[in-house]
DNA sequence: GTTTTATGGTCTATATACGAACCAGATAAA
DNA sequence: TTTATCTGGTTCGTATATAGACCATAAAAC
């Protein structure tokens, strides 16, 4: 990151990363496991934890990802074989489409 | 980072990614944008929209549910209004619930 | 009440994810 | 075909997210 950039967030990713993150500590709770505990099971430090649990949005989506799964948050509301099949369909699907998006060339012809 | 941590994520995480990734690059396929034009919207490099879209772990969640949002992707399966109402409740629930978990003291006694 | 421990926060050093500028190959349009 | 441009892949310098060590407070256990 050369130039620093102060990112903005929609609405939208602020308040699903809030939500994932409640969704991690109620669930964190529910199996009673200490911060301490849940970062070092993900391989995380609690710093990170904390973090991601509060929703902040600068975190490694890797990290996020992996606790959610160790405590049981299911990510898109799909179990794992669920979620396989769903990708290989995906997959399949987008090696149908163009290979790329291609732009009208130039400029637009509706002056006629 | 200091002491250099080759992190280990499991199936279900990348699956998941993976599977945000794709589902990313065809909606961007969809509404017939560029790569770069996805990325400058989000205010993002193209390089990491790549990285998005290859499902890569190593990126900033705030980055990636920008561009989800954008392109029209939903995280949880839940419009907008959805996710604000559940997120509420999650955090009503959660102020409900101890403070924080207490492990036993010690040892646990179960040899009586 | 006392004691123990989980949580929340700060600070520092460092690993790394990032933006930018490349290039080559692929692919769509002309 | 030729041309234009989208994509994928580098490399490099740098901003920053992270781990780890702190400390203070809160809260559970006793």
């Amino acid at each position: 990151m050369p130039k620093s950039i102060t990112r903005t967030y929609s609405r939208y990713s602020r308040d699903a990363a809030a939500l994932l993150g409640a969704l991690i500590r109620e669930a964190r709770n529910e199996r009673k496991l200490t911060a301490q505990e849940l970062a070092d099971r993900a391989g995380i430090s609690r710093g990170l934890l904390q973090r991601i649990e509060k929703g902040s949005l600068k975190c490694e989506i890797g990290a996020v990802f992996e606790v959610a799964t160790i405590v049981g948050v299911k990510l898109f509301d799909a179990n794992e074989s669920a979620l396989t099949k769903y990708l290989r369909q995906t997959k399949e699907k987008l090696a149908l489409l163009p290979k790329s998006v291609r732009k009208k060339s130039k400029a637009v012809r509706d002056d006629f």
